[in-house]
DNA sequence: GCTTGAATGAAACGAACGTATGAATCAAGC
DNA sequence: GCTTGATTCATACGTTCGTTTCATTCAAGC
């Protein structure tokens, strides 16, 4: 097993650090070092800490995005009107997956938790045309498949979806609470959060 | 009307700013530039800048908390097993209510996420006995409304509803999808979630 | 063997950070 | 009117940040 150039190294620790301590929280020192590289390793590869936060952040989202979009073609392929349990399950399934504590399967859900949360656009704006145009067409599926809500609601409602699944995560109750044992047995949560999100997606149309 | 000591005016300015750019995005000098005092006074009258953060949690949950007890209260004391809907309505509620876009409503809603989500946790911990106890309490009346689903469960659900109200006016769609014009009406995503989260909190429970 | 271009290393840059210091200011008490 | 205690101010300290510079290393091409 040879060691990885630099630059996954890099990319590695920064994926790590940034799922732990947030972006701003990270320092490139902190990074080079994880990573057993130089300070200016950072920007000769990547440019800035922030074009390295980009690279970062599409290495983890492209296969996620992926997923989803394939998932959605397999269900689209078999019935042009999929059912809500399973646009919940293609949608948010692969934010599941390949998540598992093993690895850094925690930590990329972290991460993505850390990119949705953070209050600075120079880390939320590198969301990308492909997971925009991929929300759009789950919204479409959702909307035949729920007649009755419409299109304003339903954001809200997938919105409901990525905040459930990124806060999976986090554990806000830290170790007090007995929830927080639950979160290490990411298939457990994942099944949960199925339930959850699927029933939380019927639910028929606010009344006016 | 006159204006309000240095002590409330640094508050002001910091729960907008740790709102508006997380905690370590925010500097003293920022916080003081803004509330027109002078960098000292943030160690005069706080201690040091975690101290401030702490004062400011406490200052916004404060009102939410006892709101969500207070709702609990009369819940309980017209019957012993109140709905999965009145429980969600009671307290998920506080967390929108006085969080209208006048004055400083969505900042604050904004705040709450910030501090749900920050990696540090130096800002996660202030989370105090109160926020606790009250979280405790729901648990107990959701669990003998849904006499099927485990604690565990339960408390991944609790999370849920904390993780859709936070992020609700967390716009991460940015400009771009049609859902978030609403988030500036605040009423009718106070009305949404209710619907959101009352359908998942009563879902049977995860086949084991 | 020498050259070339990519990659790494050590060091330093200016800026911004949280915090601390000591003098200046101010209202109230006697 | 002087004193006292609380507050505000300008200023500086030491550290850490992201970034840059420039010399050095190293493998491949001719």
């Amino acid at each position: 097993m040879a060691t990885p150039d630099t630059r996954t190294q890099i990319l590695d620790a920064a994926e790590q650090l940034f799922a732990e301590h947030g972006y701003r929280g990270t320092s490139i020192r902190a990074i080079t070092g994880l990573a057993g590289a130089n300070v200016a390793a950072v920007g000769y590869h990547f440019g800035s800490k922030a074009e390295l936060m980009a690279a970062v952040a599409r290495r983890v989202s492209e296969p996620v995005v992926a997923a989803q979009r394939a998932g959605l073609d397999r269900l689209l392929a078999r019935t042009p009107e999929p059912s809500v349990d399973a646009l919940v399950e293609a949608f948010a399934g692969p934010l599941f997956d390949g998540m598992s504590v093993d690895e850094g399967g925690a930590r990329r859900s972290r991460l993505i938790m850390a990119i949705l949360s953070d209050p600075a656009n120079e880390v939320r704006g590198w969301t990308g045309p492909a997971e925009e145009a991929v929300r759009t067409r789950y919204l479409a599926a959702f909307a035949r498949a729920l007649p009755g809500v419409d299109s304003a609601e339903l954001w809200f409602r997938m919105r409901g979806i990525l905040a459930v699944t990124a806060v999976d995560r986090l554990e806000v109750h830290q170790g007090s609470s007995p929830g927080c044992a639950s979160s290490v047995a990411g298939d457990e949560s994942r099944r949960w959060a199925i339930t959850f999100l699927a029933a939380a997606m019927s639910a028929p149309a606010t009344r006016g």
